[in-house]
DNA sequence: CTTCAAAAACGAAACGTTTCGTTTTTTCTT
DNA sequence: AAGAAAAAACGAAACGTTTCGTTTTTGAAG
């Protein structure tokens, strides 16, 4: 491996000049020449790990999040992503996959990493390691999910406010009997959930406990969250779908028992981008802006002032052919 | 910032005595009790960039591929992930977009980060960054796609010998007019024209030269690719999608003209994965172990013997209602 | 109670950079 | 042409580990 100090010895001159020569000092330009010669023939490449040791920099963030199963996931990390090697820093991803104890230890082997900065997609536990790292003065910011009760930066969508807008808009439609499938147990589902209720609250439409369908996330919950109400409820006119997922397991029962988009059932969803809109009809969605959350979460990582407070950015409703005016 | 040093003043011992107690050498009863006391008194985390400097191994691995957009690499990242992480070790993640210069920079970054070993869906494009990390005597492993030329093991799928399959068993349910849309500047994809071509070739039916249609890999060169099959030759009974965009763009031509599978025309895809599976009929495809190929990246990465070769692995063709007897 | 081999602890050097105080060289002024 | 100020080069220390040759301690044998 070529060093530095070989470099210096080829050119003759000190390793602190050869240092300089890349850290953008004032050169002589004989000296610069030497260098260079040098650096072409001996075919140096820096060694990041010696310039992190010394600097107590990494030009590491990591990102730590679930898993990739949604759209919206696989969007958030090429964001991420390009945001991050735009600005010539490395991006070290972990999935924890919805296991609590592998995003602690995750954590940890960020940190020991050394990494500049966490962008995390939180489970919602509040374990230790997150309020140690945050205490150590790196950068952590949660995205998508907030931590009820932990001061961190946090870059949210108005999950609420928007799908308060699209039942409220799904009434305004004359719909009456109203659906949702959803997943409190994580943020972003309680805060639809929220949204929901409120809209219906505010309609002055009764509130029926049996059209909240609420387990997990996954395609097969949403078909068996389906099948529960088309067989418990048939007069609902409605589904509000609070993740891809869920849309996609209830579009499936829906095809399955021969219904059809929207004249025997309504459909909004959430989150539905790219590969998901080969659906016949195309379904109507909250689609939220996933490249400003993505170089949003960089942005606050990398600048210096600690701006302590989350940011909320609008999501969207992308109206298709999936409501029925009634 | 608590340091081996620290931990070793607190517990009255030497730092040589207290890295052989993480490190597994033989330690007085004594020696390891008063160390586990300054540890968890001083709460001290490892630096990984220092001990990275001394043993020249950094436990990170670098992913080098072109994107996100198929559920191909979508699935390929998350069984990496899974086991690289498994193994204790870090992933840093970079999409290069299909740009040569940004995989080449991007080589050099991982090398620079002195990553333990890089694993590469290469763009094809033979650059000296390659040969050079390979010179090095770290490990780099080609996944998906060989380099021609190169001398680098590689970790790909039966592609030519499972096309071929499915288009002899297309043909031997009575199909003679077989349409391919594919992407033959990458290897996968003239791999996959090439079996096209050999079953075609060996069942006697004429080789039609514009049932071939060669652009991009996008779901709008799949839409484009579809038009130009329904307009320019009417005949085609079934179409085979060489890749997951190019089937999903191809199914909503179909859809749009409100033409049905397989009764109208038959459809064979390569690489559908769950979202995909929304569409009606579902469609048949050729599913690569995706598993397979990720957990054996790692594998031969960090494994000790340069097993210098490629390792193909066997696709299969799911059947589903997509393809018409004819 | 010595002696001696084995076991454990020790201390210093090294990994490849950056940084900073000091010395040398250059350039400008008079 | 001499002297002073400015510019550049220099050398050594430091970052937090691991490693390795050396010294000290331990425990068993005589």
């Amino acid at each position: 491996m070529v060093t530095l100090t070989d470099v210096a010895a080829c050119a003759d001159v000190a390793v602190s000049t050869v240092s300089k020569y890349f850290n953008g000092g004032s050169i002589r330009e004989s000296s610069r020449k030497k260098i260079e010669e040098a650096l072409t023939k001996l075919d140096y490449h820096p060694n990041f790990v010696a310039r992190s040791l010394k600097t107590r920099r990494t030009n590491v963030l990591g990102v730590l999040l679930p898993n990739l199963q949604s759209s919206f996931d696989v969007n958030l990390v090429t964001a991420i992503e390009n945001e991050i090697s735009s600005r010539g820093y490395g991006m070290i991803l972990t999935l924890y996959g919805n296991d609590p104890e592998k995003e602690a230890k995750m954590l940890q082997f960020l940190r020991n990493q050394q990494v500049d900065g966490i962008i995390l997609v939180p489970s919602g536990t509040n374990h230790k390691e997150l309020s140690d790292f945050v205490a150590l003065g790196k950068g952590l910011v949660l995205v998508d999910r907030t931590i009820d009760g932990m001061d961190i930066d946090a870059i949210i969508t108005d999950n609420e406010a928007i799908s308060y807008e699209a039942i409220s808009y799904a009434i305004a439609q004359g719909h009456r009997h109203i659906a949702i499938m959803t997943n409190p147990s994580v943020y972003t589902g309680r805060k639809r959930l929220e949204g929901y209720m409120r809209a219906i609250a505010d309609s002055g439409i009764g509130f029926n406990n049996q059209y909240v369908k609420d387990a997990g996330w996954s395609i097969d919950c949403g078909r068996q969250m389906m099948e529960e109400i088309l067989d418990g409820n048939p007069e609902v006119s409605l589904v509000f779908a609070c993740s891809e997922e869920l849309a996609i397991g209830a579009y499936q029962i829906i095809r399955e028992r021969g219904l059809r988009i929207p004249d025997d059932i309504s459909v909004i969803a959430f989150d539905l981008y790219g590969v998901s809109l080969i659906t016949s009809p195309e379904i109507s969605a909250i689609q939220q802006p996933i490249q400003d959350i993505g170089r949003s979460a960089v942005d606050t990582l990398l600048s210096e002032n600690p701006s302590h407070g989350n940011q909320v950015f609008p999501s969207s409703l992308v109206s298709r052919n999936s409501i029925r005016k009634l």
